[in-house]
DNA sequence: TGAATAGTGTCTGTGAGACAATATTAT
DNA sequence: ATAATATTGTCTCACAGACACTATTCA
């Protein structure tokens, strides 16, 4: 290699196409619980965890769903793509994001070499106007997870999707982010393993984090969200384990929750980490 | 857009160039667990963190140190990429390794648009026989975390490089991997963040998978391992709490460490996951 | 009144933290 | 004998799991 003296000297003898050149995009897995509005007035309305996808109208994969994605501008962050994204297919600016992982496998995409990074966003539906993207659709997601392997359903109330993905223990460790599609139908590119690990990592970090918040309105009542940590973890909860746990993350306030034919609930709120 | 009728035709008349095309690189931290070699013939050897450092013999950041990392090749995996690179510097094969966090901010090179994926690899330093790659050096690792920072330190035995990164909640929440340089005068890209966002990952995952023994030598005494675990964790451990924690996780075998002042210690081996 | 949820009290067992006590080696 | 670590025992306290009990609303 030339040895050059000032780094001017080397940018200008540079060769940006000097290594193969990629196509990076980002894919985000927007996730939301949704109310399911029950019939029974005393009953509490049923909560479903959802996922918003898009109906892909071009090749590849066309006709199939994928998660709303893009490619990153030349002087764009990451992030900013990925939030870019988010805010054209839901309206919905200043939205909790974080980074899931990268993809990259060279048949990914038949057109060419592409990159892409995957962002979860966690998004409180009460937040959304009916305002869409064209071709985007919330799904309900079922997971139901056995020993080796997770099968997930999505629904939309018109189509389902459904997919299993291995889970695959790398050497002799524990990394939970490694899993391999096993069945897949009408999920475009590696979009289950997006969606199921995001949902792995919201699984882990809903424990010492705060992040559920973001899915939750202002006022919610312990009610809901003990519903919504027993969707995402996938089981039942004490209801005085859980406010035990909770106790010190929220606030009561003086807004109370009525109509339903049983005793009102309090409704709390946030109270940010002490 | 055009709607195309099969996807041989789409293909056909893709651009491949009709988006702007970055460059992707791999990153791999390298860490492990080193004996300093103790004066005192009673006394435990003192171990340290360190990281496999590369000295960069050109531009950008001509002469700083940096992680290990090279262009991820056309037809290669990020982490194949990722494995070779640790290859050429180690000699080693079949590390434990995984993803951390992807970085593509567009001001990360100067010479280009880079999109750089990085890896962490946990390696057994008893396996290495000293054929490091060219410029490359192991650097002990120094953590002092503040409230909203975290300093670090690394040294060589000749040089010392320190900066600072500080604790960045985002929103609301607490996002682990989000870390913003303060100080950094020695250390190229944005590999401060790497570092420790490397570190914060092996901590958590210390306590709830079984990575940690990928450090480890085939044998060890427990006494051994704790110490890995209290330099990863950076705080002491009870014996006895300790034991309790690992008990399953390891197994008694007939060998014994003899040779230093004070009572032998049985040397254990992974027992592999229940 | 009754179905359904809201909210609290309390018992029990498990497990972490803390400290003490015993065992064993090389010099 | 002594310094140093290895290994085990045990007490206490915090806390999760489990269950029971009371409170309150609307049709």
């Amino acid at each position: 290699m030339k040895d050059y003296k000032t780094e001017e000297e080397f940018l200008k003898d540079y060769n940006p196409n000097a290594f193969a050149p990629f196509s990076v995009t980002t894919d985000i897995l927007i996730l939301s619980v949704s109310n399911e509005v029950n019939t029974n007035y005393r009953k509490l309305n049923e909560k479903h965890f959802s996922v918003l996808l898009i109906k892909r109208n071009n090749y590849p994969y066309k006709d199939k769903w994928c998660l709303p994605g893009g490619f990153v501008g030349e002087k764009e962050t990451l992030e900013d793509a990925a939030a870019r994204v988010l805010e054209t297919e839901t309206n919905l600016r200043n939205i909790y994001m974080e980074q899931l992982y990268t993809f990259g496998n060279p048949q990914r995409d038949p057109r060419m070499r592409v990159i892409s990074t995957s962002y979860m966003a966690l998004v409180d539906k009460n937040r959304l106007r009916d305002t869409l993207g064209e071709n985007a659709s919330w799904f309900t997601l079922n997971i139901m997870e056995e020993k080796d392997s997770i099968d997930v359903i999505l629904d939309n109330g018109n189509e389902q999707i459904k997919f299993t993905v291995g889970k695959s223990p790398r050497h002799m460790t524990t990394d939970r982010d490694d899993f391999t599609i096993l069945k897949n139908d009408a999920l475009a590119f590696d979009h289950p393993l997006v969606i199921v690990s995001g949902i792995e990592r919201l699984k882990n970090k809903i424990e010492y984090t705060d992040i559920v918040f973001n899915m939750m309105p202002e006022y919610f009542s312990l009610g809901d969200l003990q519903q919504v940590y027993e969707i995402i973890l996938g089981k039942k909860l004490l209801d005085p384990a859980f406010r035990r746990i909770i106790a010190n993350k929220v606030e009561k306030t003086k807004k109370v929750k009525t109509g339903a034919g049983h005793r009102p609930s309090a409704l709390f709120k946030y109270k940010g980490k002490k």
